[in-house]
DNA sequence: GCATTATTCACCCCTAGAGGTGAATATGTT
DNA sequence: AACATATTCACCTCTAGGGGTGAATAATGC
C-alpha cells in the first residue's frame, strides 16, 4: 500500500486536507472551503485519500463526514526511516540517524 | 519540494532503486539489472529521482554512479509525524505518537 | 580508425490523475 | 409538495508519467 499512501500525500491540496482533518474531523464543504477548486474536485481528492486509507468517512443525513486515519503513514515513515538507517550505517554513522534521525 | 518527494517514492521501481542505493553507489546499468523493464526507463526513473534530490550523480568518463541522498526523506518524514502528532494531542493521546510513531 | 559499451535523446503509445461542468441522488426544511 | 443543501455520478479536457523503440553521444579497447 506504499504506492497508494505515498501517492495520496504527493498532491499539495490533499495534503492540506490531511492537516486540516489533523484538527478534526470535518465535512466535504468545509474542507473545500479554502480552496479556489470545485468542490467536486475536492470530493475526487478525499476519495483518493480514502483509497490510500488514511481517511475514514462517516455518512450523517446528508452531510458526510471525514476523519484521519494516519496509520498509513507509519508503514511510509518507516519505510523511509529504515532507507535512512540502512544508508547510515553502511557509512558508518549509524549514530547519526538513531539520534535524531 | 515535498511533491516532488513523495511522488518520486511512491512509484515502486524508484523504491526498489533507493533501496539498492542505499548498500551504496552504484551505476545505472546495474541499477537496471533485476527489473524487467527497458535500460531507458530505469534511466528515465534515475533522473526523477534526481529532480527530487534524492540521489546525485557522479559521471566518471561514460560511467554514471548514482547515490543516494536520503536528505529530502527527512521532510516527508517530518511532515508526517508533525500531522500524526497533531492529530494525536487533539485526541489527547500524544505519548502514542511521541512514544513509538 | 573502428567496434563495443554506457547512457541519454527524441519520439510514440496508453493510462491515470487533476481540473472542469451539469445532472442525479439523498436528505433536510418549510 | 416544493425547495434548498450536501454530495456524488457521468462525462469532457489536458497534462504528466510509465512503458516502449531506435538513434545519437561519449568514452573505452583493440
Amino acid at each position: 500500500m506504499l504506492d497508494v499512501t505515498l501517492q495520496a500525500l504527493a498532491d499539495p491540496t490533499r495534503r492540506a486536507i490531511v492537516a486540516r482533518l489533523a484538527a478534526g474531523e470535518s465535512r466535504v464543504t468545509e474542507l473545500a472551503a479554502p480552496f479556489a477548486i470545485s468542490l467536486n474536485s475536492v470530493s475526487k481528492h478525499v476519495r483518493m485519500l480514502e483509497r490510500a486509507k488514511l481517511v475514514s468517512r462517516r455518512v450523517a443525513g446528508r452531510e458526510h463526514f471525514i476523519s484521519l486515519t494516519p496509520g498509513p503513514m507509519d508503514e511510509a515513515i518507516g519505510w523511509m526511516t529504515q532507507q535512512k538507517a540502512l544508508w547510515a550505517w553502511r557509512l558508518g554513522r549509524l549514530e547519526e540517524v538513531l539520534d535524531h534521525g
